[in-house]
DNA sequence: TTTTATTTATTGAATAAGCAATATATCTAA
DNA sequence: TTAGATATATTGCTTATTCAATAAATAAAA
């Protein structure tokens, strides 16, 4: 948890594509997902943030849930691989030149 | 005006992230910097939405405004450009890998 | 079997973000 | 010099986002 979210500027409003961008690579139950994402943030994700989260997207049908023992397992569905292409080429569009170090 | 932003999810939130990367590589006017944005994300921002913001990031040290005509240019300041760079860091810790086709 | 820890989930409240509507100021052209 | 166009700016409203607090379910350990 060392590095933080910068005071002015805020991820807000981008957990959803967070949370899309982890199961991409690998299914993962809620509580790893609030910890793989606060990690990266700086502090893990509440419970009233997370879940809520995720039925929201499970709702949207872009994300499937299955039982593991005292653990939910999330993954992609095929729309949601869809959505993940779709905001990612939007996104790349706005941030294409983000790597370049000129700028 | 072409791309639309995907329905489920939405940039909201970066409108910030979105100026401060539009100043770093050319000074512009509001009304620039609403009509630049805007085609990115599909329409042009409003005035609502665009104004407060500068308003909000001059007053955080990060923006300079100076008249020219009846447009105003904004240019970020040594700290706008700091902030800029941390918020990058941590955008590319998230996202470090959305360039990768196989991800 | 009871206790403890883990994980999931909900609710309510505070805050933030963005748009529509409106107003103001300034430049340009008739 | 007035009419129109352009650009800036504010206000109020709706909705979205997140956290804190709380609860419930399940598994593991004592």
């Amino acid at each position: 948890m060392a590095t933080k979210t910068p005071r002015v500027l805020s991820l807000r409003g981008f957990l959803a594509f967070q949370i899309l961008h982890e199961l991409k690579r690998k299914r993962l139950c809620g509580d790893e997902l609030a910890e793989n994402i606060g990690k990266k943030k700086g502090s893990k994700l509440t419970p009233g943030t997370i879940y809520p989260t995720l039925k929201y997207l499970r709702k949207k049908k872009l994300l499937t849930r299955k039982k593991a023992g005292r653990k939910k397992i999330y993954d992609l569905t095929e729309k949601g691989v869809e959505e993940y292409k779709l905001f990612k080429k939007a996104f790349i569009k706005i941030f294409k030149d983000i790597y370049n170090k000129k700028i």
